[in-house]
DNA sequence: GTTGATGCAAAAACTTTGCATCGTG
DNA sequence: CACGATGCAAAGTTTTTGCATCAAC
């Protein structure tokens, strides 16, 4: 763990566990902290607080991933995307949990997480 | 229809419903199929199939967006993906839908569609 | 000192765009 | 002819990598 580790680390932790952001997103907010950690690194770092399970990795919507806390009281939760606006909002559901289990164990797989992507429009968009 | 959609959506339909291409694979088949269409006009009509409900754009793995052949008879599938080999395996749950559907509700949003993305170890990479 | 992390810049990978040209009606 | 679609090349984005330097043990 280096400073800039857990610098990028503790942006997340302070803006909580319902955030999206992309690499640039972290690399423009640190700035703005005064803290100046190059691109490159933030790619490296981020890549691997996501091998630690410390981050979640994202493949919403366009511009590239995102990046958002994992939380240990909300392992496996979801999101409601509006394709329009890219406004997203979070939900659980221990249904769909079970479903992705079974669906693993059916296969063999060993199951690592699941994420149910809702596309929608949001009531701003329509 | 040109010509270059035409070919672009048969190759899908050949393909079957349960392949995603990126759009280098859709390119590099083509070729195979002695069939030569600029890599700007593929992503031009995988936006457009994609637009037009032909396609759905899947962000799954690295590499890139994939896209696959929507099919009236499996609206709403999910995946299962092997984080480590990239093998997919495509199921269905009517359950999943109405989560998704009632998340939409409650919210106010408009569906649109939702699948389940569950990450796991396939048992050849375990 | 050795090892790994960082910053920088260059490169790679992926996607979009401008513009001249081509095809179809 | 008019219109939109195409191909090409250039540019734009996002991400990775090589390499010299730096920091920690």
């Amino acid at each position: 763990m280096t400073p800039q580790r857990r610098k990028i680390l503790a942006l997340f932790e302070d803006l909580g566990s319902g955030i999206h952001l992309s690499a640039e997103d972290v690399h423009d907010k640190l700035l703005n902290l005064d803290v100046r950690i190059s691109l490159a690194t933030i790619y490296r770092t981020l890549r691997l607080l996501v091998d630690m399970g410390f981050l979640n990795e994202l493949e919403l919507s366009e511009g590239g991933h995102r990046f958002e806390l994992l939380s240990l009281d909300k392992p496996d939760h979801h999101h409601l995307i509006c394709i329009r606006c890219g406004r997203t909002e979070e939900f659980e559901s221990e249904v769909v949990i079970k479903v992705g289990r079974s669906a693993a164990e059916d296969l063999g797989f060993k199951l690592l997480e699941s994420t149910l992507n809702v596309r929608a429009i949001c009531p701003a968009c329509k």
